[in-house]
DNA sequence: GTCGGCATAATTGTATACAAACTTGTGACC
DNA sequence: GGTCACAAGTTTGTATACAATTATGCCGAC
């Protein structure tokens, strides 16, 4: 994408598209997002930029450094370590909220979530892949007419994904889809229990599959990095 | 407050101190919060107060209406249900930690939290209780070591202060610090279990205490609200 | 040859100017 | 007398100019 299309950039595309890129590894942690170089990139000035990029900085995507400029957030273990916590306290009850409220629309929406997301991954795409992941998860919020978690829990995958960027360990893919295909069949059984029991199952994988020993911890200060 | 301190307000300063308003209710809810306005008054151009204001709406204590202006959020019974939905989800295991990890130095913490919550009740400072009380709930987080959990529910908290404004019933001022004080002995006993139980019942008499029937719902539009 | 200081360049922080949108008040027409 | 159209004034939206800070490259001193 070229990204001189005449579209009308606003604070909160610019932010969503920044947001994407970030949650599709197309931005990798670490990555300077200068000001200029963004605002030139899609034809706006600075102020639509700062705006977006604040907006990010508060979903904790984007950390701003004073007099240095904004970087995709680089999570520590201790933040990876927090953010799956706070999702296993509010992913398993929403999932069974879920699937208590289900209906066949909202099933075929999930079941349209995963063909996509294999197509994705049949095709190369990881990125794209990861993103539809993390989106099943939002869409149970939605499906669970909570849209306060919701806004919190796609902080949280958002977030994730960065966490997996760092910290992944085996490209273990199939568990994934594995997780997400149980999880709908309880939800077309209407199996509150059985939902929230699957769905506190697989956020414990997910962290088991990282790696969160504080070994390659992030790199505080060069001066401690690299004086062995 | 004249406000023409020399102080040096900056984004962050200025957003919290708006906050803080917002919480302690002098603030209240729908309440206009023009640009020009706020930059005379911290000394500041607009440039300073939009991103505060921006921080605030990111935080849902403010709403943006485009060309319109920032005004004091005034949550609907919808969202009021979501938050403390939400806040049933997070907090009463954040107890249950905080209690497991609980110090004596962090109990002095929350004992003289409580004692400058009577304090103010005694004094008529009706929104610094508010405030306080909502702090013992935040320092809990802090306490449980989950500093990501803290933050949203330092949101949460914030957020249960607009409720109270426009859904509360009863003066039951008394609850909120009876609740405290046994959440306090749970802590000092460090039963973790307990904590959890009271937290959760807490939450409960919370919501118990709110008028959160339809009726009364925010004038969606004055047209609707004023054709009988 | 290396270290330290200084100057230059680049980037972000803040204020302000101007454009766009909405609100409100006035007046003419029905 | 009421309604609609238009115009003035106010407020927000966006861009840009300038200041402050930081990074970088250069040069001289030791």
């Amino acid at each position: 994408m070229t990204m001189t299309d005449s579209k009308q950039w606003t604070t909160e595309t610019v932010a969503a598209d920044l947001e994407r890129a970030v949650h599709e590894h197309r931005l990798p942690p670490g990555t300077k997002l200068g000001e200029d170089e963004l605002g030139e990139a899609y034809g706006i000035s600075r102020t639509i930029v700062r705006a977006a990029l604040l907006a990010l900085s508060h979903r904790h995507l984007v950390e701003l450094k004073r007099n240095r400029g904004a970087f995709v957030a680089q999570p520590s273990v201790r933040e990876a370590r927090e953010v799956f916590e706070a999702r296993s306290l509010l992913e398993p009850r929403t999932a069974r909220s879920a699937a208590e409220r289900m209906t066949p629309a909202a099933l075929d929406m999930l079941r349209a979530n995963i063909a996509q997301e294999h197509e994705a991954l049949d095709s190369g795409e990881n990125g794209r892949a990861l993103f539809l992941s993390g989106q099943f998860h939002v869409e149970l919020a939605r499906i669970a007419d909570q849209s306060t978690i919701e806004g919190i829990i796609s902080e949280l995958i958002s977030r994730s994904s960065l966490i997996i960027a760092l910290y992944w360990r085996r490209r273990a893919a199939l568990c994934e889809t594995q997780a997400h295909h149980a999880l709908l069949d309880a939800f077309a059984a209407r199996d509150g229990a059985l939902a929230e029991q699957l769905m506190k199952s697989h956020l414990l994988d997910l962290v088991a599959s990282l790696d969160l020993r504080n070994v390659t911890q992030p790199p505080t200060s060069l001066r401690e990095a690299l004086q062995r």
